[in-house]
DNA sequence: AAGAAGCATGGGAGCGCTCCTATCTGGTCG
DNA sequence: CGACCAGATAGGAGCGCTCCCATGCTTCTT
């Protein structure tokens, strides 16, 4: 035996003051102090006080992981956000929602951890670290729709909230911007200028979201009692390339047409150009109306009208209801759905 | 006395397997099973490999918070982005950082706390939380030339690594894009192509990104016996408001410059406005060059010429500088600037 | 006036690790 | 052949909290 006492590894001083010392220094116990901290009711106004005024004289401030280890939850939710996934990294998405769920939590003592689920490997991990409780709760933005992760925390009781249903059956808490409206709203918008062809550039339709874009156009042309010819819808997958492509096909088909509604900015970008080439002008001969009103219809010429989405809302939105799971967690799985807004520019 | 024994609070099962469970499956000790899973050569090979086989069957998974509390680290650190900064928030910026950080530390365990430090009170509390040594090392990003933040940190000998240097004298470790090249390449871009009269959109100078560039265009002007009147440079903010502001001015003091280059896209977005206004053809009459290479760019009519900075290549360095002050704590600071590329497109 | 009841409080036990020392084992050396 | 050494391992102590039970008062109750 040795006289290692008072040291064992945790020798290692920080310097910053413990719970215990805040005690002493109130003259009190260690169970009121925490009392204290953790905002508990049953201490009195006077002591209170005294412990209020021990931790602001030694700026105390509590140790994180001991309250994780002690407490069994981490005061911190996850973001994840599938790597591969480019398109979510576009601006103004990532950005944007950002914003939002750290606006939510800024009143909160939770902390926000960024996890960029890229490769194969490191979604196991990712499965292995969130099953292993590491965090109270997990944000889950632009999932594919197969992908496992969802319900593997559902499964594990982990509170979860994604943004975008994947499908119409959307079990999971959902923030979800009106895909339907904003696409019908764009459409009934170029009918109310006199457009009478309407055609329109979709994302990939296994992405609940493009479907609904779709959904949402052909009400639009629908109501308005437009010509719905099938040749008049082009699929493509939200890249400028895969706009061109689709615009080509589209005037192809049906050079008539005098107006183009692309499900995102970037496809209509590409459809700007080929429209262009084709030696059509914007908005005379076809207007153009784009989705996500990111920085690329701002700066466009010329400039874009788009449907814009509450991002920062939605952010925002999930966090708090995030929150309010982890608060108080219920069967309930609330799913919301915000409103879009149609900018219009010069572009239709 | 209660027969409280093998409670105490921590009866709240997680159901997760501990060390200790994997310790008695293995037949072996607590001690020997942490050597195994913090790789210590200290384990004979059948030793670890019966420990491997345990952990393997039993989905083991370390305890985060418990580790954080014995070993006085928490394997984490932390983005910080001052919110009002919303210059950081646009694209390409943030997301690219982000990912090149992420990129980093995917083959590490190191979690990635994201923290938007917003207004005042927020800093505080920030302060607090990282002096109270939450976090292993603190990324900042672009910081006020005034911020306390940065040599706060410095002074708890919290590892640090800020992206762009604050002044000429940056004392911290710092990853910087070559602003001052870029600037230069630019000006030397537009004179190879036969302009003579090359105006400049600064940015703020008191950002010392500004002014290098500034010092970048000078240089370049210099370089190749150009006019070298003040009336050609021009202080603005940014925007795109005041690249506006910033281009009539320089028209009306210079009405035969033949090529603007605008220290941001953005700014060059505002200018390209009022010289089409002003009946000028980009390039034809003025050719136009930007900086940051954002989606802005890419998309602007005509496509805008403009300076690549490695963003995500920034994020990844400046990941890697940290973990290894981190891991090998030592006096230096190692600043780091990374080269910047000319895209050209059809604005010059 | 004695017991019941309600508060505020103190502090033990334990969360799951890491670190460190003590112990054990087998081999080496004079 | 016994002292010595090095490598491998076991397990105590402690990190700084949260929970919960027990204690000591004070205030009611009957």
């Amino acid at each position: 035996m040795s006289r290692t006492i008072g040291t064992g590894n945790g020798g290692r001083a920080t310097g910053l003051p413990t719970l215990e010392e805040v005690a002493a220094r109130a003259g009190v116990g260690r169970g009121t102090v925490s009392r204290v901290i953790n905002g508990s009711p049953r201490v009195s106004e006077e002591t209170r006080a005294l412990v209020e005024a021990a931790v602001a004289e030694l700026g105390y401030v509590p140790n994180r992981a001991a309250r994780a280890l002690a407490g069994n939850r981490t005061d911190a939710i996850a973001l994840v956000v599938p790597e591969p996934e480019d398109r979510f990294f576009a601006e103004p998405y990532f950005s944007e929602m950002v914003r939002g769920v750290g606006a939510a939590l800024a009143d909160t003592e939770m902390q926000l951890l960024l996890t960029l689920a890229g490769n194969d490997r490191e979604r196991k991990t990712l499965a292995q670290y969130l099953a292993a409780h590491r965090v109270d709760g997990v944000l889950l933005v632009s999932m594919h729709a197969g992908d496992p992760l969802p319900d593997l925390l559902e499964q594990l009781s982990i509170p979860v909230v994604i943004s975008g249903r994947r499908a119409a059956d959307e079990t999971l808490a959902a923030v979800d911007s009106d895909n339907f409206e904003g696409a019908r709203a764009a459409v009934a918008h170029l009918t109310a200028r006199g457009r009478r062809t309407v055609a329109t550039i979709t994302g990939p339709l296994d992405v609940y979201g493009a479907q609904r874009r779709l959904d949402g156009y052909r009400s639009g042309v629908a109501g308005a009692g437009l010509d719905a010819d099938p040749r008049l819808t082009a699929v493509a997958d939200f890249t400028e390339q895969g706009g061109r492509l689709a615009m080509r096909k589209l005037l192809e088909d049906r050079p008539d047409l005098d107006a183009v509604f692309a499900a995102s900015d970037v496809m209509a970008s590409g459809a700007r150009h080929v429209l262009r080439e084709s030696g059509r002008r914007i908005p005379d001969d076809v207007a153009l109306v784009g989705f996500d009103d990111s920085a690329v219809a701002r700066h466009m010429d010329p400039a874009l009208t788009s449907v814009r989405q509450p991002t920062e809302e939605m952010g925002r939105t999930m966090a708090r209801v995030l929150l309010e799971e982890i608060a108080r967690p219920s069967p309930e799985r609330p799913q919301i759905v915000l409103p879009t807004e149609l900018v219009v520019r010069d572009s239709s």
